[in-house]
DNA sequence: ACACACTACTACGCCCCGTAGTATTTGTGG
DNA sequence: CCACAAATACTACGGGGCGTAGTAGTGTGT
């Protein structure tokens, strides 16, 4: 369990996230729109509204500090994208034979040949790990 | 090459094209509005429109086949859902380590363990195809 | 040349998002 | 315990994308 669904973020809100990723802490309203470098600033409202929706989504949750709520994310930067991608490698096709896979590793050495390498680390690593 | 960027799709629009991806030749409008199973039947107009924004999007490339159109996909379906899991995956921070590839695994295992077995298989085969 | 089919252009309502103003609540200092 | 500042909640609006489709224009076969 963990990511419900994922839905698509906008790009103020996807904004918003990774403020809210690259902090150790729960930050107030207040604390992201300072860290929201935008020209010409946004409102303070503007922020309370993503950061709203953000929550109405799921994606963030927030805990009353003193008079302000805290926000902060509910799943890490890594889960997020590592969920996503998940999704669309096993949504691609219920039945699919191994095309979408070998596609997926055309892409993905196309990106970054490094990352063939360390996704076979891993997964030997984890056989190793937890051998069920 | 291949995907220039993957635009996001609709309902609607991905439902078309996963009617081109399952025909082995290309498909008139009429023949797509034929596939496309809705109730209330769509309007021809309506299959035309979609087929002529995914035209515009450079999903689909056309060509005239006498007096009409027939559309196909321009990358399968394999490399379009294995272009959206790559950039999801490298997409997710220029500097990471190897956390966003451990998400990654473990929300791909939990879908379906098999698939680990199939990509370290792949990558391994790859290995011995072109052993650059 | 004319009918008919196909395409191009235009349109409209809905929903999401960026953006923000106004109204209401609430914590706290005096 | 009350007023006030600060925060939150509610409301709004314009733009863009998408589902949906009507109407106008164009080309081709007979």
């Amino acid at each position: 369990m963990s990511i419900a669904a994922a839905p698509p973020l906008g790009e103020l809100e996807t904004a918003v996230l990774d403020v809210l990723w690259s902090s150790s802490s729960a930050l107030s309203v207040r604390a992201v729109l300072a860290r929201v470098r935008r020209r010409p600033a946004l409102a303070y409202t503007t922020v309370l509204t993503v950061l709203d929706r953000l929550h109405g989504k799921g994606v963030v949750v927030r805990e009353k500090e003193g008079k302000a709520y805290h926000y902060s994310p509910r799943v890490t930067r890594e889960e997020w994208f590592g969920e996503r991608a998940a999704r669309a490698l096993a949504g691609a096709a219920p039945g699919h034979d191994d095309a979408v896979l070998v596609a997926f590793l055309d892409s993905t050495e196309r990106v970054d040949p490094h990352l063939l390498d360390k996704l076979s680390a891993l997964i030997a690593a984890r056989r190793k790990g937890k051998p069920r």
